[in-house]
DNA sequence: TGCCAGAACGTGTATATACACGTTCTGGAG
DNA sequence: CTCCAGAACGTGTATATACACGTTCTGGCA
């Protein structure tokens, strides 16, 4: 067991940042947020806020907690965490189920109307991103995200 | 002016979830966090920590903290209250420098040794995400993320 | 019927993120 | 030299994220 002379050189340190999938898509995920947040500020609503509204809108009688988290892929105390601002802020509505285990989430007319606003904002926003990349990336891109997301833990 | 039925189909709802950029991107980014995240817990940090780490290897003699929000594309704010955690588990000290507005940020040994044992589970990290992705979409991938990252705020 | 494994959920704690606003300091214009 | 515009930074506040742990409740088994 002879001492090694470990070293980490600059030129490893370089290669990891430009190629670690994960400090790359966070730091797309950083700056894509920024610009979908800006678009949408207007209307008082965050990019993580419309996601969960419209994954809320998908089912009409309203939908259980640990269901929406699965939906969006959350973990479900940060969701309860989410849930809480869109309530106070008057978006949706949290009450038991007949399974009082259960936390059933609807939408308020505010929140069916804040969606109604958000959709035109989205749709230029998305339209802009689309048109700084290039046409037909944005697919690839949708594609390979899915990937990344489906990456088991095994 | 006639009052409009305003209407959100659920396929509307539908076609935005699955098209999103920034939720696509965002649940991407959730999902490789926690699997880097739960890789990395061993050696005590987390992957945000190691591309901060990362990032200021790349300096010999420390770096400001404002080059390495720059460097990183963190909030200088946000970047802040990291540093502070790292500064607190002891891998990095934050001192003033000559210009004493500035903060230069350097590696303790702590935050050496801990780069170094970094490596062999970041390398096993990426080729696990490389072989579960297709081969050569990981290249693509960051191409687009590059160019994601880089969209403007006009 | 009584009981318990498991489902569904909340809370405590910690990190990550960003905007608005305030503080300190430097360098140069006058 | 004085003063001030701008640089560099911190703090308050709010949201987002996730793990560990505890609580409540349901359905089925003995």
């Amino acid at each position: 067991m002879r001492e090694k002379t470990e070293f980490l050189s600059t030129e490893k340190c370089r290669e990891i940042g430009q190629s670690c999938v994960c400090f790359n898509l966070r730091r797309a995920a950083r700056s894509i947020t920024r610009f979908y947040d800006k678009a949408l500020q207007p209307i008082g609503i965050r990019s993580t806020q419309l996601s969960v509204l419209m994954t809320i809108k998908l089912k009409k009688d309203g939908i259980v907690l640990s269901k929406l988290a699965k939906a969006t892929m959350t973990e479900r105390t940060t969701l309860t965490r989410n849930l809480a601002v869109l309530q106070k802020n008057g978006l949706i509505t949290i009450e038991a189920g007949e399974d009082r285990r259960e936390k059933f989430i609807k939408l308020t007319q505010p929140g069916e109307e804040t969606l109604l606003k958000a959709v035109p904002i989205w749709e230029a926003a998305q339209k802009s991103v689309a048109e700084q990349l290039d046409d037909g990336r944005i697919g690839s891109l949708l594609k390979e995200l899915s990937a990344v997301t489906s990456i088991s833990m095994s």
